[in-house]
DNA sequence: TGTCTAATTAGATAAACATCAAATAAAGGG
DNA sequence: CCCTTTATTTGATGTTTATCTAATTAGACA
């Protein structure tokens, strides 16, 4: 967790509006409008917080049809809200060590990944292998719904083990699924960007 | 805890100075000079920012000759940032002591409001008179905003004391008041839930 | 393709905020 | 009672922010 991640955090949290929505989506996703109709502001303002809102995470888009779904990512929240309370700590750097520069990303997948762009093997230790999924993760674009079959066989040229790839993807928040569908998550919830 | 008090917290941390305060704090208490050298800022700037964090309750002084130490207290700042986790829980207000069955709250309805609708007097004990603020507070519609004046005349329509009525839903989170106009809050912010 | 509906962007306005220098206040010690 | 040290208040300045209306974009569907 970095300090300007913390301030913008608490900056989003330090809005009575946003609060109110937080509060609204704490009982379950919920589109624009509605948020509007309840709070009684304009949909433009409702777009104002929720940018602020998924800036810092906590909060996701989904789309169903014509209508934006927005989902609170409570885990997300908690872990932000909390973050005050570690500060200086032990273990609140230790969430740092996730921190890589760009280069040493690119040196980690300059290892594992051949010169034809297989995946040789799946790096054990945490923040290698986030860098990994990270990488490969990126051929997807953003809010296109994608079946299983569809994943696998992206993962299938570059890698054997699709499923392993495919599970890790969503476990670290790189994907979301449901119904055996898979979307691309926001690259705000990925716990490490590979920018390249 | 009420709305307007986690507002003032999230804004007084989410300031990159306020956090390096409460970063220095978190260590033992520090005197005004000595904060303003060790982040580069002059003492009216500090002076500024220490009243904010003193106004939430997470940072209080105590004078030594005439130099003043400023304490962090880690329990108030613990209890302040983990509420937004707790909003919109049932007991998020008060404790369990709050829970009712629909049978009940009808029951205290029936012993506190007429046959014609007028409210006899407003309970004292706090679970009862959030039933029936509740109970009267439904007349509002989501969404929509209201002055004080109309607040004034529906309360007028069941009872004399309107002030404290109108009072009593801001202070118990039914309604939200900004510049003398006022809106019902999602039911999710309600300590108690009448259903009709 | 054109027409819905929902969401976002652009631009304007008024309010809130962080910071500083200068002036003032508060308290202790000679 | 003056002097020194520390903290606060005042007032100015430039920045950020919350909200709105009007215009635009993005998808879905017929």
């Amino acid at each position: 967790m970095q300090l300007d991640k913390m301030v913008k955090f608490h900056k989003a949290v330090g809005d009575v509006t946003r609060i109110r929505i937080i509060t609204l989506l704490k009982k379950g996703p919920m589109h624009g409008q509605e948020i509007a109709n309840r709070l009684g502001l304009r949909a433009p303002t409702i777009t104002h917080h929720i940018v602020k809102l998924k800036d810092t995470g906590m909060v996701y888009a989904r789309r169903d049809k014509n209508t934006i779904y927005f989902h609170l990512d409570e885990k997300k929240l908690e872990y932000m809200t909390t973050a005050i309370l570690r500060i200086g700590e032990e273990n609140f750097l230790k969430s740092e060590e996730l921190q890589m520069s760009e280069q040493e990303k690119q040196k980690v997948v300059q290892n594992f990944v051949t010169s034809e762009g297989k995946l040789k093997q799946i790096p054990s230790q945490l923040k290698k292998k986030l860098v990994i999924l990270s990488y490969f993760v990126r051929h997807f674009e953003t809010g296109k719904v994608y079946d299983e079959k569809e994943v696998n066989d992206y993962i299938k040229t570059f890698h054997d083990d699709y499923a392993t790839i495919r599970r890790e993807w969503v476990m670290q928040q790189f994907m979301y699924r449901e119904n055996n569908r898979y979307q691309l998550n926001p690259v705000e919830m990925w716990p490490v960007i590979f920018e390249k």
